[in-house]
DNA sequence: GGAATCGGTAAGTTGTAACTTACGGTTCGT
DNA sequence: ACGAACCGTAAGTTACAACTTACCGATTCC
């Protein structure tokens, strides 16, 4: 799940929060961002490796916008994180393994 | 969301998800992983730090298992992004927009 | 064709985070 | 009480990634 590294950046995750909403263009989004056009084309670079964003040449523009199936990938991946702590905490309860049981309901501090 | 830039890490990642199958010990991730024990005590903080795993103390040694919370947050997080997305993907194609059409069937290189 | 706009890339700097080893504290067993 | 097991933290190194500026190619409009 290499998507996750990318969004690990908080620039990154700003840039793909920004696409999110709608296209943009580079410069369009450095406007927005308090770092260099470079530094967001870079990260622009990065974002379509992993497969979160997708670009599209439009006149001497280039607009960038979010690929759905990335989020899509990034939800599966949750899902199954997800999944998989439901299991063990359930056959770990069956097994009598109480502090398991005991982190079900109370949230003593 | 701190907690997407904690799971950016690979080695960090790798903790947690072993944490997810079931509780472990330092050590014992430690075992398992190719850094030192107190490289996986400094990870295993941070991903304390943000939420996704809690310690308990038995005898000696100290477990520690995934947060659920902290999975449900993020996929929380991740959910809404979907529907942002959707959403802008919807109002794109209303007002014409016809990259968006464009997008919406063909997957032409 | 030439100027202007827009963006990618190269090159270089620098902060930081991901490691290591060393040390000290706590718990358990004998 | 003493040794062993287990872990957190301090201190230090180092690799890397997130920036910057500078340069160059491509497209558009006149």
């Amino acid at each position: 799940m290499a998507a996750l590294g990318a969004l690990g950046d908080p620039t990154r995750r700003a840039i793909f929060e920004l696409l999110v909403t709608r296209p943009r263009a580079v410069g369009e989004l450095a406007n927005e961002l308090p770092v260099s056009r470079p530094a967001v084309s870079q990260h622009l670079k990065v974002l379509k490796e992993v497969g979160l964003v997708t670009d599209h040449a439009q006149g001497t523009r280039r607009l960038y916008r979010v690929e759905r199936r990335g989020i899509a990938a990034l939800r599966e991946y949750l899902d199954r994180l997800w999944d998989d702590a439901l299991l063990a905490f359930a056959t770990e309860v069956e097994r009598g393994d109480d502090t398991a049981a005991e982190n079900a309901d109370k949230e003593q501090s």
